[in-house]
DNA sequence: TGCAGATCATCTATTTTATAGACGATATTA
DNA sequence: TAATATCGTCTATAAAATAGATGATCTGCA
């Protein structure tokens, strides 16, 4: 079949980003979904145990704004991880009105447990870059999400220039 | 040295990919969505526009299949555009079960207009990186997405070393 | 003190979106 | 020709997001 060859300069079209972002984190979540195995939110649920493991204390309204989800979204998402024994509300006795969520004993294990999985999926999508190149790339991903606050992206700038360094010259030959 | 310092070895924790892919990706389709301006299906519609438009005459099937949706979203997806006369439908006269889809004049028109104003919000986006950076991530976005048909990667590897040099030169000091 | 207004979490209802299954039309195979 | 498979649509259902109302509590102020 003689397919004239298509539009080189197209290189960059727009949506691209979009569409990559898109298939990149639909992999992502059925992944972790199959991995997370039955605990109920799935990865939005395993991200608000993240969060809950790392800040203390938080009241609901203050961790949905940081994972950018309603909150009415996150009060069914506790109550799912409620149900299974995995956080407690605990009621804020200087605010009788907010719940700090805390993680449970059973909590902290699944986390532990679950951590290993999603990470063990991250690692294996990222399988397609070169392990420094992986880090630059997920420094890079922070940085375009504006993602500061919370999570620390892996690398500093100095470092990023030393992977730099490394990458180009495994890559370049 | 005790433990002041907070887990520095657990920078990259588990979910931290997830996370900033999802927030990119809400950022990203908020802007476009605006962008977009009353296009029925938003950012989704507008990435079958794009796809029909660079490789003709595809079933709805592959169409759906090559973006991941479903065949019964693209369809309604597919009455909006229609609605608006963007598109059409046209039987494959080899195969009179399925269709063609191509765009009108009209759908044209507006796919470059709506490409400009989707460019606009991609270059907006990484802008926090810079423009050598920034095709470099997209490259390595692509390679990670498995995204390689359909929408070609900006970079090969030699220019993947050669903007890494750039890069190298100008982040570190 | 008591009242007005704001905030936190929940609940209810509505809307939106995704998924599953059946269907009619057509194609393919034997 | 009969049996089976495919394409696109439709209908019904399920799952999720969103908006608004509610009860409990807090704050500030007269």
């Amino acid at each position: 079949m003689s397919k004239a060859e298509p539009k080189d300069h197209e290189f960059l079209s727009a949506a691209s980003l979009g569409w990559a972002l898109a298939k990149l984190l639909r992999d992502y979540q059925k992944q972790v979904e199959a991995a997370l195995n039955g605990l109920p939110g799935g990865s939005r649920s395993f991200l608000v145990m993240s969060i809950v493991d790392r800040e203390r204390c938080q009241s609901q309204i203050s961790i949905a704004e940081k994972i950018g989800l309603d909150k009415t979204t996150l009060t069914y998402l506790l109550d799912g991880l409620e149900g299974q024994g995995l956080i407690k509300r605990v009621t804020d006795p200087n605010d009788r009105r907010s719940r700090h969520i805390v993680l449970t004993e059973q909590g902290v294990k699944a986390l532990a447990q679950h951590s290993k999985a999603v990470q063990a999926v991250e690692h294996g999508l990222l399988a397609r870059l070169g392990g420094d190149e992986a880090k630059l790339f997920q420094t890079w991903l922070f940085r375009v999400a504006g993602v500061g606050e919370g999570f620390k992206p892996p690398l500093d700038e100095a470092e990023t220039a030393e992977i730099c360094r490394a990458s180009l010259a495994s890559e370049s030959r």
